[in-house]
DNA sequence: TATGAATGAGTTTTCATTCAT
DNA sequence: AATGAATGAAAACTCATTCAT
């Protein structure tokens, strides 16, 4: 909400943003229509409440309030509060899976590959909690609005690629198990990294301890790479 | 509604009330002035429709329309659809802390008794959707009603005091490893069970597998147990 | 409100109310069924309830609640929330009239006369706070339902036929000017001492002086005696 | 809502807006957008039903079917029925001590200036008997409506002002006594004016005499001024 | 491209009253 | 005489969406 409404003020800062610069470079102080900066505008706004509110939870009249523009400008650019969240989770989905690409854990050895994914793993949840809570929405939907979203099937094939090539490299050097499926083990690793962020709220309260602390960050994700490299590695 | 909802409680005790006698002399099941059953059955369709739809998402209306009875007595005797949804917290929160004591693993052999438990809670979570769903949705609302729900607390201690004793035992024989804190591990296996039931849809549609499936639900439980007993088990 | 709730447990004070002293004599320590008391006290509640609620405002739940009884008795003897209403103003204006007669001022100088009848008036408004708001919401209801009072045109001449004989006594004796109209003398009176009280909450939000303050009360007595007296008094 | 009560105001400065003059060129009364005009209508439905129903006695659906829109632009200028009947007193309160600014009795000789107060105040709540039903509501409500009017407490300063400069000019010329409080004078006067029209129903039924009937209207009247220059006056 | 006003259908909640025991 | 459960009709309020400017 403040983050909200922080970026409806940006000129009180002093500093320029990106479209202020463009603007100055045109030559003009203000542009008065940004068709993209409203755009991204209302999907920021979007992202927030939705994540907080769901989907059903969210209000189209809350989103509008804290953005640039009007409830009108929502409906000219999405459609519908659906088409608003659809486009929401396009934006959500897409991130995670660039950013894994950008991994190269092929370059690695199995074992630290395998460290280095987990560890990967477990930072993005932890931080992209806007994601976590969506995916948990979609869910409780029934993923019927992932489904639609066209390029959400082949993001994540990618993943499977990166832990099917670790697998292999493993097995190869006898570092790692034989007998494992990249796609349960996918989920292995995801449960672990997921849970305890989508779900730290009723933990919190039942167990009187914020997984999401700073301090119990740095033990959980070290208790989360043991307990998948003792599940990979090959007992000898 | 204090009366109301200890009066509640009793046909947990396996003791019949004087008119559930009256009602078995008479031989009918379904008498119009039954308020346990009245109330039980509200709580019963109002515990489908939460969790089907979120708390935002269910219809007052829908519920009651699947009901025996009419709105207004939804209202008699839970007050506002908050003060349903919190009914509905507390009788499912209760139920998996209620079976969790039946489990005796105090009397097993800590490895044994590890995995009776892990098996336990894989079980649990993969048939009671609808508790595995409510727990998610708790977490969008920041957990704050299943706060209020008094009962909350003290029955989460009791799976801490059981892995605590499995712990101390298998520390004490030498089958486990003396450096894991309890909560962690309870955190540990929730995670491995609870992710894979709550968010089977977006899995599904990302990966074409329902980790609901049958078929994949044997495979799943031995790998969960297989990963907590490499996780507890003391390297020699 | 509190004063409600103080009735309803009478016996835990130790000292003996009239009712559980009539059950003492008569041999048994509890009555069960007791239909006067349990009028008189729905009675009590209730105008304590229609007095601050207003009619609108008040709950027939609320009522209830602060009665020893339940809802259903209140219908049993009362019929409605109306009836109950009527009841209640019947009770509430018999009080005022028939303490009027006990007055005795034709024994007094027609001067200590009227200054006794205004003094009373005071007092009473001042004291009978229930009765100045159930006049007042009798008249937002345009006194419908008084009208039905059968006992109540009939209480109130006996005012009138006071200030007449205070008024006649006076010209006699050269005291008091010989233009005045009973009944608008008491419209005078009824004024002064009504308005302080009935409308004491916006006058005191209004000028940040609480006209019921006892402080001022002394005051507003002596001011009101002062002003009726200088109106009626003979010019010389 | 700030910006629309804000926005409420402009009519009173006489300065025709864009959209009104464009109204004015056009020759149409009633356009379909037209903000002010749907608030004024709103506010004076509004006044209507609460004075005659009280708060809670009003009914939102009843307001809005006498009106030119629908009941959800009620909620959307006003947010709700509480709000609606804060607005209702906030433009009541107004008008009575705006007019009470225009008598300019500081003009006058004190006793023709205490006249013309009286008979202002004594023609204001004979004419405005929506004001008086009103001011008894929120008496019922202990005033606690009013009290969230911000402009309220300051309005009614100017009144004791106006009687404090006519009681010390008065004083000044031997004409009032000097031991008045303005206050308190003001409670008199507003006792003498309120009381006969806000319990003219009771009184009516009890006396067989309307109060508010013409004919007496300028018997109390002259009354009520003859009443309060006795008192105001000194003896001599 | 942008806006604020307007809307209808739906959603939660309340309330006086009656029924079965 | 007394009770607590039950009820239907009505009331307040909300929400996604569209219209006029």
């Amino acid at each position: 909400m403040k983050k909200g409404s922080k970026a409806a003020e940006p000129d009180t800062t002093g500093i320029p943003s990106d479209t202020a610069r463009a603007d100055a470079r045109r030559g003009d102080t203000r542009r008065k229509y940004d068709p993209e900066q409203t755009k991204r505008n209302i999907l920021e706004v979007a992202t927030q409440e939705f994540s907080a509110m769901g989907l059903t939870g969210a209000r189209v009249d809350a989103i509008a309030e804290r953005t640039n523009t009007t409830k009108r400008m929502l409906y000219y650019y999405f459609g519908s509060k659906e088409g608003l969240y659809q486009a929401v989770l396009e934006k959500v989905y897409g991130d995670i899976r660039a950013l894994e690409q950008d991994l190269h854990v092929s370059e690695l050895d199995p074992v630290d590959g395998m460290q280095a994914l987990v560890e990967f793993t477990f930072d993005y949840h932890d931080r992209q909690r806007d994601f976590v809570r969506l995916v948990t929405i979609e869910n409780i939907h029934g993923a019927k609005y992932v489904e639609q979203v066209k390029t959400f099937k082949g993001r994540n094939v990618t993943v499977i690629h990166t832990i099917e090539d670790l697998l292999a490299r493993g097995i190869a050097t006898g570092q790692f198990r034989s007998d494992l499926d990249p796609i349960d083990l996918h989920l292995m690793i995801s449960s672990l990294c997921f849970h305890r962020v989508g779900n730290r709220h009723t933990f919190g309260t039942a167990f009187g301890r914020d997984p999401s602390h700073p301090r119990l960050r740095a033990r959980h994700r070290a208790m989360i790479v043991d307990a998948v490299l003792r599940f990979v590695r090959k007992d000898d």
